[in-house]
DNA sequence: ACCTTATTGCAACTTTATTGCAAATACCAT
DNA sequence: ATGGTATTTGCAATAAAGTTGCAATAAGGT
């Protein structure tokens, strides 16, 4: 664990959205933490593997995002289609429909993605 | 409708999985249809809009798919991280859920995705 | 056939992400 | 603390997906 590796963590603690690898490059930046956006690459895809952090691609947006997975629960995601806000959903509906669609098509499933989108309700 | 439009449509009414812009544009070149990619990205943006043809971003992939709409009822997938293959699920178990988290959020909820991955029977 | 509008291809560009390599940093044993 | 090894970082270059501008071509109506 370096101090660069250290700060990218310190920031996923403290903020509440889901961060792309350019904003996390951003906000170091803006607190003169000097990093190159390689190396935030690199730290994330470290932190992934290590089980500390979640990475994200919410439909349409085209990039990756990460979030702290350290002590949360399982969970999904709602985004607002105008102004981009995520918020955490904290349910999943999906045990059951598992167990279902490996009756059904003998996959044997490893994992799921949910994620809707909407209007917030400063947005509407 | 130009012949062009017509290929991609007629390409993506044969094929059973979702194709990605790429895949469309070496499929009508196996077939000796000419046209270029940018042509395919604008195609597919075109029959999207039109509601004939739905984008899919698909979790870890890096890249959006396509498939015909037309007369098929909402539905989901399923993908195998061995073999990339995509099975449909004609299923969808998350109204009441969209209910509940549109009380709970106070968001609209307009749209969502759900897909699982796991290994297909071939694969496992 | 003619004229207008929409579509296509080419080239250049944008954005997100990855790779190679040399320099800098962290870690460990002494 | 000091030195040596392995890891990490920054820079430059590159890859892949997708977009934009513009001139040339094709479509559609009268």
């Amino acid at each position: 664990m370096t101090r660069t590796r250290e700060a990218v963590l310190a920031l996923l603690q403290r903020t509440r959205q889901p961060l792309s690898a350019t904003e996390i490059f951003d906000r170091l930046h803006q607190e003169k933490v000097a990093i190159d956006l390689v190396t935030v690459y690199r730290t994330v895809h470290v932190l992934k593997e290590l089980g500390l952090v979640l990475q994200l691609d919410l439909h349409q947006e085209g990039l990756s995002r990460y979030e702290l997975k350290e002590g949360r629960k399982h969970h999904h995601h709602i985004r607002c289609q105008i102004c981009g806000q995520i918020v955490d959903l904290l349910l999943c509906p999906l045990k059951k429909v598992t167990k279902l669609i490996e009756q059904q098509t003998q996959f044997i499933v490893d994992d799921h993605t949910l994620e809707f989108t909407g209007l917030c309700p400063q947005c509407q």
